[in-house]
DNA sequence: ATTATTTAATAATTATGAATTATCAAATAG
DNA sequence: CTATTTGATAATTCATAATTATTAAATAAT
């Protein structure tokens, strides 16, 4: 007596209504007509509301059924829609990854990335944030950010980390500067230069490697500035206050009058790693990374 | 293993998707907690997408949980709307009505019908066309009209008549005639004169009305002109081309210069009749009817 | 006029699957 | 370490959708 209206009544009534003939209808829905005529019936006394005129052997929409069946075909429609939608959401090839990034991850990874989604997944969009390693970090733990790039090894409980690009380091003289790539050999040679380094907060592993470099070769650097920005520490070198230590890879992408000179031969590398909470259920999320790992 | 997703899975899946709770949302939807998690469990193999994850006793939605969660809420609210809707489409109290009138119907009838259920039905909308008798006839029996304003008694079979309004007829004289409200006694003083009166085909058995106005009276008038619009008839009027006979509520709403003259003693009255099918099953009409009834 | 055909509705029955009860395993709190 | 709370599973019951068989009414055909 008390029944509630659900969608097999929707789609019964849209195929009598198309039809307006109970027999094919019921064809069409591969069920008998006694069965359709009492869900119809059924379905017009839980919307108290007459659907069908059947008189004289003709079945015609009421004013209502009218209105009903219009209805109906946008709610059929929609909810296919979003079927459809909510697949491709499951399957991660839609939806929305939150990336945090130092800005050097902006010289080459982060940029790979984003053209190989455009290209695989059209309908993933990314935010982009540029944050320290520890405001990464906080971001990811409190579900904020899905993906983060940092230059950190070890990170808390809950969350992973992987390489995804390993960098040579280089030296960053300024332009009048003696040494030069021929006559280059090793760090030593600088050590009572003023050193120009990334801040320590901002990415404290980073700067242990920077700082074990020089150890490794028998001296402790004379720091005298200390900087979040590359193009800062770029144009700090080029006004000859000191020398920096810096990534590869950020000789590109600068507007800059300096020399760099890339030291191979030792053995600290730049790593820049990506790092995500192991819990994370964004399917998203996971195309994102293993498209990362094949590029 | 074939199943088809129902309201139902989507009414349980709100109140998971709310609660976050399964015992909690059993109990709200007044249902066993087994019966909701094999609900949903079948609700996310239809759908081949995981809407929750439960790890460490905690419920969460994913990302294509939290999607389907708006499109649900959408749904069933848009539904909850249609049935509201519909119901008063089915009683009549929203809708379209369709309506054909000839123009003299617009002097009193066809306004206080309008205002009348402006006031009483404010969501049932008019749709209004001019026409004459035959084609009002016509549209109602081709479905293109619920319901006609006419002068006539008798209709084609399917059809019903209802007299709605009653009126008294009126002598129309130029301003000048020697002829007026103290001196004038019977029709037969102007039977010498040129009438003007509405074209015989716009409504055939008004016309006749008129003319055995003047047979009762002993004579047969001579029609010096037709036409269709009360306007043109008291321009010609007011210009001496001739006198008129017209139903008196024509007296008021037009812009003109001649004298009014009614014939109260006179048997014949001009009755306005509502025409529509009778198996018409718009409520809406009804409503209408019910209403115009009472004015 | 009579019979045959087609329509939808009704009645009795069957079959499906939703919901219930009973129970369990895992995780957490006291 | 026990008690409690969580959601999942299994077996069973019960509601109800669907089926078959049939009917009444309306046309169409003869």
């Amino acid at each position: 007596m008390n029944y509630q209206i659900e969608l097999r009544h929707f789609i019964y009534f849209l195929a009598v209504a198309e039809e307006l003939h109970y027999r094919k209808a019921a064809e069409k829905l591969f069920i008998s007509q006694p069965g359709l005529s009492t869900q119809i019936k059924q379905m017009e006394e839980i919307l108290q509301t007459q659907l069908f005129v059947r008189d004289k052997k003709k079945v015609r929409l009421t004013p209502a059924g009218e209105f009903l069946k219009k209805e109906v075909e946008f709610i059929l429609n929609h909810l296919d829609q979003t079927k459809k939608q909510l697949k491709l959401i499951g399957q991660g090839h839609m939806g929305e990854v939150r990336i945090g990034f130092l800005g050097s991850a902006m010289q080459n990874v982060v940029p790979n990335l984003l053209v190989g989604l455009k290209e695989k997944y059209p309908l993933v969009h990314t935010t982009l944030e540029e944050l320290s390693n520890r405001a990464q970090v906080n971001a990811i733990l409190s579900d904020r950010l899905d993906l983060g790039f940092v230059r950190m090894s070890r990170v808390p409980k809950g969350l992973e980390v992987k390489p995804v690009f390993e960098d040579t380091f280089s030296l960053v003289l300024p332009q009048g500067h003696p040494i030069n790539m021929n006559n280059f050999n090793s760090i030593d040679q600088l050590a009572n230069e003023d050193f120009i380094l990334f801040s320590q907060d901002y990415s404290p592993e980073y700067y242990d490697t920077v700082l074990s470099i020089c150890e490794d070769s028998g001296f402790v650097p004379k720091v005298s500035h200390k900087s979040v920005h590359a193009q800062t520490i770029f144009k700090l070198v080029e006004n000859k206050l000191g020398i920096a230590i810096v990534p590869t890879t950020l000789q590109h992408g600068f507007q800059m009058d300096v020399k760099f000179i890339e030291m191979k031969r030792i053995k600290q590398r730049a790593v820049l790693s990506m790092v995500w909470k192991a819990d994370n259920r964004n399917p998203a999320l996971k195309n994102c990374m293993d498209l990362l790992l094949k590029l």
